[in-house]
RNA sequence: CGGGGUAUAGCACAGUCCGGUUAGUGUACCUGCUUUGGGAGCAGGGGGUCGCAGGUUCGAAUCCUGCUACCCCGACCA
């Protein structure tokens, strides 16, 4: 076994690649940087996002869809946004092609200039704010609690796989609100909704905290995140919920009457997650042997494998599987009942677990003998062999128990490899020698977050919002602190 | 954008230095037989503008020139 994935310790970098494509999640695409999701990984992310839908209009959410695209002087009106995705933009310039005079081809025919360049949307706040505008007059019409699914293009210099590329699908909710507070709310409240779904339904421990000024999103006044920590001991920011204040609204002129006939302008907030939440899940729970899928996110809960000899085992196996297969159904389970004969059952066994499915029924002759079922779970490859009498039961229990195991598994080897340092020394020894989350003093400023980026390539991951106060000093200056940040090195 | 590298079958690669039969290996694919409780075995078979364009030569995957694409390191990365 796992003679066909590389194995993290050996490269965990390539252990990731392989395991993304030869688990048919997705593959790169002909397009510089673009993926192609596959069936198998489009059907998890399809999972993520009901659930995440389901959480948003449970708050209170609609969802609506604006437009790809975004004229180029929307992005001029907020200055820290533009200046944060000036340098990563897909830009519209034409809208026509012609045969080339010598029959060559097609080129761009330069006749047909756009008035205005249309930038490909890489965040919508600027077109949203632009629509609002039309929305809002009073007071009775606000809150404005609407989200979008989309994609959206960031031109980035290197991509990976789900972590990072050029385009990719996400949601992103855009909130007006009539009061400072309420604004602040909401994006508190959806920040803890990504903790949530991260930790019940990816089964994935997070910690939910502020970015720094640096880190902060380009046009908000505050930011929060959840972090998770991977297996190679580094941090993936896994979600961002924003506080935008007011800065939207006086970039596009939203502007209400509140309840004393005064004008004031509209508090704002935005939040998002994005496809490199199935980064998230493959690395943070994944083995040697390949995906290790939480069972609320796995595209089918259960495989049915049947093994048989000859034509009338395997009408025999046939028939006993399918009454098996229905009696996890009436349970709720997803199941994949494999009938197929073009491969043998080590090939299949050997194929689910490489792409994560948690349970596993093998049913051969000998079981139907006996009037058994062989039970394997992924997450620890253990296997047992129980009666087909009540296997449904025993299988609704055993996926229960794989979600808590493997979130307890992330959150132990997350808790190992957490640590706290109190001077720079400590600090470098811990990144290059152990990995993962340190805690420390930092003195508060801009700068001296940037010069420990450039000595140790670790960046401050979020202040935590359940920080502990602490006296302290700056592990880099030796200025005073009142509290420890998380660092770590991130992708 | 700087430094390095690669381009040969669906995929992974050898062959290139030192030009010379019909361009090869693994894997995948197709057919047949035997197999089926952890990625089966044997036999047979199909698949190539050797990245593109030009040049040198009796002869180019191989040498020369130009171009293009991709990969790695750095820069960049809410």
């Amino acid at each position: 076994m796992g003679k066909f994935l590389t194995s993290r310790e050996e490269n965990y970098s390539q252990w990731y690649n392989e395991l993304v494509v030869k688990a048919d999640l997705a593959e790169n695409s002909a397009v510089r940087g673009c993926m192609v999701i596959k069936p198998y990984g489009f059907a998890i992310w399809e999972k993520m996002k009901d659930a995440l839908d389901q959480m948003f209009k449970d708050t209170g959410h609609e969802n609506a869809y604006f437009p790809l695209f975004i004229p180029k002087s929307f992005f001029s009106k907020e200055a820290a946004h533009v200046e944060g995705f000036a340098k990563e933009c897909a830009v519209v310039t034409h809208y026509r092609l012609r045969n080339k005079a010598d029959g060559t081809g097609i080129e761009v025919d330069p006749d047909a200039k756009l008035e205005e360049e249309l930038i490909v949307r890489p965040t919508s706040e600027t077109i949203i704010w632009n629509t609002y505008k039309n929305w809002i007059q009073s007071y009775r019409d606000l809150p404005i609690l609407v989200n979008q699914w989309a994609n959206v293009v960031r031109w980035e210099m290197r991509t990976r796989l789900f972590l990072r590329t050029a385009e990719f699908l996400w949601q992103e909710g855009h909130t007006a609100h009539a009061t400072k507070q309420e604004a602040i709310d909401e994006t508190v409240q959806m920040i803890n909704v990504y903790a949530e779904f991260a930790e019940k339904f990816m089964a994935m421990p997070v910690i939910m905290g502020h970015k720094t000024e640096n880190e902060r999103f380009a046009g908000a006044l505050d930011t929060y995140c959840i972090e998770a920590l991977m297996q190679d001991g580094k941090a993936l920011q896994s979600g961002t919920s924003h506080f935008l204040g007011q800065n939207f609204a006086k970039a596009f002129d939203v502007k209400f009457s509140n309840k004393e006939g005064k004008l004031d302008y509209v508090w704002a907030s935005s939040w998002g997650v994005s496809t490199r939440l199935m980064g998230a899940l493959v690395m943070a729970h994944s083995d040697d042997n390949g995906l290790v899928l939480p069972p609320k996110l796995a595209p089918y809960q259960v495989v049915i494998v049947p093994i048989y000899k000859g034509e009338d085992q395997y009408r025999t196996v046939l028939e006993a599987g399918n009454k098996i297969k229905d009696q996890l159904k009436e349970y709720g389970i997803s199941v994949k009942f494999d009938m197929r004969d073009t491969h043998k059952p080590g090939w299949k066994f050997a194929e689910y677990e490489l792409k994560g499915v948690p349970v596993r029924l093998a049913l051969g002759a000998r079981d139907l003998e006996n009037g058994t079922i062989e039970v394997a779970r992924r997450d620890t490859l253990e296997k047992n062999t129980y009666p087909q009498e009540g296997i449904a039961k025993v299988v609704k229990d055993l996926l229960n128990e794989i979600q808590e195991n493997i979130y307890q598994k992330a959150f132990k080897y997350r808790a190992e490899h957490t640590f706290s340092a109190d001077t720079l020394e400590e600090f470098k020894d811990i990144l290059d020698n152990k990995g993962g989350f340190v805690y420390a003093h930092w003195d508060g400023t801009a700068e001296t977050e940037l010069k420990i980026k450039e000595d140790t390539k670790a960046t401050i991951r979020c202040i935590p919002v359940d920080n502990k106060l602490e006296e302290g000093k700056c592990i880099y200056t030796g200025k005073p602190s009142a509290q420890r940040v998380l660092f770590a090195k991130a992708y």
